[in-house]
DNA sequence: AACTATTTATAAGA
DNA sequence: TTCTTATAAATAGTT
């Protein structure tokens, strides 16, 4: 979005780069700002300035308890679909969500059982002595 | 930017929000690794949608790396200029940026002590036992 | 999920 | 540095 299309990749001069990092950095804000005013949302922006200053955006609630509500997750759900802790969801959108989540999850669990069973069963076939003429066809 | 200029209010319209959230989200997202890529800097973004579920960037350093830097700062000094702890200074930027900011410090903190000097001064005046024809503006 | 008319962001220049 | 402006990029409403 200027005069020209510039590459994606470090401004090399620094003086150029300051320049680009404080113009961008408002953009970011402002977009962060716009997010969070138009979808009513929590968020958290933590950056340093090439020249190591601190940036900070924060909406709906401190950056700590943000940043908290993150780190309580566990490691192996950061990043992906999760469930909140209950006592924190808020909207009509969330629980739905959830709700739907939960329900996929359930439907996976059950299906999974279902398999297991069938598994299970075919183990023991597998497992019985060998026997001639054994139709494992008909486990299906 | 879009067909119609929109007001910057929560869109209340659940779907419309979800729209708007899933294109702003990408677009924030977007920024933020241009802003990184362009500038070289850290940065950690962690933001809740409307559901609920978690979206994460970071850039740099691992978000924890970047949040525990937020945190380990004074809280006084939090969202604002500051020091950040010397071993974790990288760039010549970054080291010309903290000189600059403590010589500024420095000539700070020796004109408040001379400004201390002179009020102690005053302090003692004001406070002798008074005396008829005191010539306080002699004090400057 | 794609399109496109517009608005918005921004790179370079003043 | 701050302001301007040509152009690139994002996106609101549409399909």
């Amino acid at each position: 979005m200027g005069r020209v299309k510039i590459q994606m990749r470090k401004i090399e001069d620094r003086q150029q780069r300051n320049i680009a990092f404080a113009k961008r950095k408002s953009g970011l804000l402002k977009k962060a700002y716009e997010l969070y005013t138009l979808c009513d949302i929590q968020i958290a922006l933590v950056l340093f300035s090439p020249s190591g200053k601190l940036f900070l955006f924060d909406a709906k609630k401190r950056i700590e308890e943000t940043i908290h509500e993150y780190l309580e997750l566990p490691c192996y759900r950061r990043g992906r679909c999760f469930l909140k802790n209950p006592n924190h969801w808020e909207s009509m959108d969330e629980i739905d969500n959830q709700e739907k989540l939960l329900q996929r999850t359930l439907d996976q669990v059950r299906s999974r059982k279902q398999n297991l069973e069938v598994e299970s069963k075919l183990f023991d076939v597998l497992n019985w002595p060998l026997q001639p003429n054994l139709e494992i066809s008909s486990m299906e």
